[in-house]
Parts: C-alpha cells; sequence; structure tokens
DNA sequence: CCGATACCAACGAACGTTCGTTGGGGTTAC
DNA sequence: GTAACCCCAACGAACGTTCGTTGGTATCGG
C-alpha cells in the first residue's frame, strides 16, 4: 500500500505541469516518473511516445478555449457584452487551467507539422469568434468606426494570453477584478 | 576561399537564430555547429558552453531594451509622448532584433536561477519607466484618473511582447502602421 | 484469472563537452 | 627575406551521461 496506482490522466496532467514549467524538450520522460512516483519506461503503460503527451495536453488547450468561446456567444447580447464574456470566458480557462494553457500557448510550436497545423486552425477558429464580435460591434456603432477588428483582436488576445505569464492567485489583483480590468481597458481602446 | 572563418559574433547569432525558433533546450551544439558550417565541437574555440550562448543573447536582449527606454526617456515631453516613443522603440528593438527579443521573451527562464534573477531585475526596471511614465500621465491629467499605472503597463507590455509572435515584415501592416496602431489603442486604453 | 500497472534491464541514439591535433596567417628575430 | 614562433579556428575522435523507447516479468485489484 506504499503509493496510489496511476492513471493515464495522472500521467497527462503532470506532464502539462511539466511542460508548463520546463518546455517540452526541457522536461524528460525519467522525469515525468519520478513527479509521480515511478520510473520513466513506466509511463508507456500509459502512453506511445512523448510526444502523445504533447498533443493530449495542447489538444486539450484548444479544446477548452473553442468551448469557452460557443458558451460565451451563446449567451447572446450586444457585442460590447458578447466581449466581455470572452474575455471572462478567456480568464477563466487561463486561470482554472494554467499548466493547459502555458503549454498550449508556450510548447504548441514544438508538435510535429501536422498537429501544429491542427493547432493553428483551432487558433484561427477561436480569433475569428473574437473578430467577428468586435466587428459586429463596429457594424452597430458599439465600437468606434476606426476600429480595425483584426488589429483589435490580436492585441486583446495579447492582453489575455500575457495573464498567464505575471498572474499570481495570491497577488493582490483577484481574479473578478483582473476581468473588470481587462474588459475595461479593450473596451475602452475601442469604444 | 571556400570557407569564411567564423567569429564569436557569428556564433552567438546563430545561436540566438536557433534559439528564437526552437528554442533552447530544443537546439543542439552541433545542429548550431550545421548552422555555420562546422562541426559541433568547434563552436569550443569560441565559446565556453551552451548555457554563455544563452546567457550572451538574453544580454543583449536586456540591454537594447533599457537602451530605448533611456532614448525615449531622454526626449522629455508630455507623459503621452514619452509613452508614444517609448512604444515606438520597444517595436523597433523587436523588429530590428527579432531573434535577440524572442529568445529574451521566451527562453530567459532556461537560465541558471543566477542569470535569470539578474534579467528579472532589468525587466523590472524597464516595467518601471513605463510605469513612471503612465503614473505621471495620470497625476498631470494626460490619462484617466481611474488609469493603475502598474496593470496598465502590464497590458501595455503583454501587447508589445507579443508582437513577435504574430507580425510578419512582409504582411498587410508596415511598421509604422503598427506603432500609430499600438499607440492609439494603448492611449485610448487609459485616455 | 485477467487486465492494468509498474519494475527492471537494456538498447541505440543523441547530448554537451574535452582532447590532441592541424593548417593558415601574422608577427617577430635574425 | 625568411625562418621560427604563436594564435586562432576548426577538425575528428572519444568521453561519460542522458535521452526516448522496448521487452520481459512481477504484482495486484476486480
Amino acid at each position: 500500500m506504499v503509493g496510489v496506482r496511476n492513471t493515464r490522466s495522472d500521467v497527462v496532467a503532470a506532464a502539462g505541469r511539466l511542460f508548463a514549467e520546463q518546455g517540452y524538450h526541457g522536461t524528460s520522460m525519467r522525469e515525468l516518473g519520478r513527479e509521480l512516483g515511478l520510473l520513466g519506461s513506466s509511463l508507456y503503460s500509459h502512453v506511445d511516445s512523448k510526444q502523445d503527451l504533447l498533443v493530449e495536453v495542447v489538444a486539450e488547450g484548444a479544446r477548452l478555449f473553442e468551448a469557452a468561446a460557443q458558451t460565451a456567444l451563446s449567451a447572446g447580447g450586444r457585442p460590447s457584452e458578447q466581449l466581455r464574456r470572452l474575455i471572462a470566458g478567456h480568464v477563466a480557462v487561463v486561470l482554472d487551467n494554467l499548466d493547459v494553457a502555458r503549454t498550449f500557448l508556450n510548447e504548441a510550436r514544438m508538435l510535429d507539422s501536422r498537429h501544429r497545423a491542427q493547432v493553428l486552425e483551432a487558433r484561427d477558429r477561436y480569433e475569428a469568434v473574437f473578430r467577428s464580435v468586435v466587428a459586429a460591434g463596429v457594424e452597430d456603432g458599439d465600437f468606434r468606426e476606426d476600429v480595425d477588428p483584426k488589429v483589435a483582436t490580436i492585441f486583446a488576445l495579447s492582453i489575455l494570453n500575457a495573464i498567464e505569464r505575471w498572474f499570481r492567485a495570491d497577488g493582490a489583483l483577484n481574479r473578478d477584478d483582473l476581468v473588470d480590468e481587462l474588459a475595461h481597458f479593450v473596451l475602452s481602446g475601442i469604444s
């Protein structure tokens, strides 16, 4: 009764943690095994390859962001409200899945070209959601006329994606305040 | 005749290129050698270790950003003008030294803790310049009263640091337009 | 008893690095 | 002017280690 048995999910979760902290190439299978209390070779009872782990973590990240976008959209409302919900959803995904989000954002480029292309498509779809909301807002007067939806989206997502680089849960800023600050900054940047 | 002799700067420059593209841990000394037309072992005629290369590239990045900030500051003017020059300077550093900037932004965390701490200090100093300009702008009415200089700085730098992730020189957006869009977005976000 | 989990030993390749050596280009002493 | 000297850049082999991965075997819960 020394150690609890590990499941595949445990392995993927631990991989996400280490990939986020040290990068994909900076993490060895033996180190990942140590994290779970087993030998590196034992990981192959759960997984076919190291690449598979990266694929799985990154795919989960893509899934989380897309789901959040759909949820935010489906609530309807005016573009400015939708954009605020997109922001809140993005923040929730990042803060509730920090390791996955960090791996998704920083390590996806280490994927083989096939999977990397898939991630790029998913990212484009996600970005398109933001862009269409901004465009709709420009269309019906929620946002300024001179706003370029493409550029505004890139800027907004730049701020959102950088959260992982500085936000600490024990800091002065809590999650709700962060969302307020973000929405306020972005909206006043385009309104 | 056939092969031009390489200098230490060549090695550091090539290292910056590969570190930017593939990450520090994703780049081997043999690959770096191949990039320069020599064996991996030959690199040690120029450099003491692989770490040294990362240290050198990252240090150059830090130097470039700090120099740009000082130049932008020394021109004087109102806070909104200073902030615009800080933005233009940051863009210039990133676009004129893409490899160095990317390595500085993404690979500095792979440094040993001593050098990493130094980079963190440099980054804090750089951030402090932005913060003080924003604070001065709030003080004398250039920017809104409810702006938190710390948060606004983080948001502005988030957008600036993300440029390396999407900007392509052959795109629709040229450098001057980029600076205009950035300054416009940031300034209207805090004014 | 069977399937899932893990260990153990080992593989071949690649890693960063060291070593002795080499060839070419200046500089210097005669 | 040339021979002796040194230095720089690079080679090629090898070092010890770590890498991702494999195959066979033991353990254990349902």
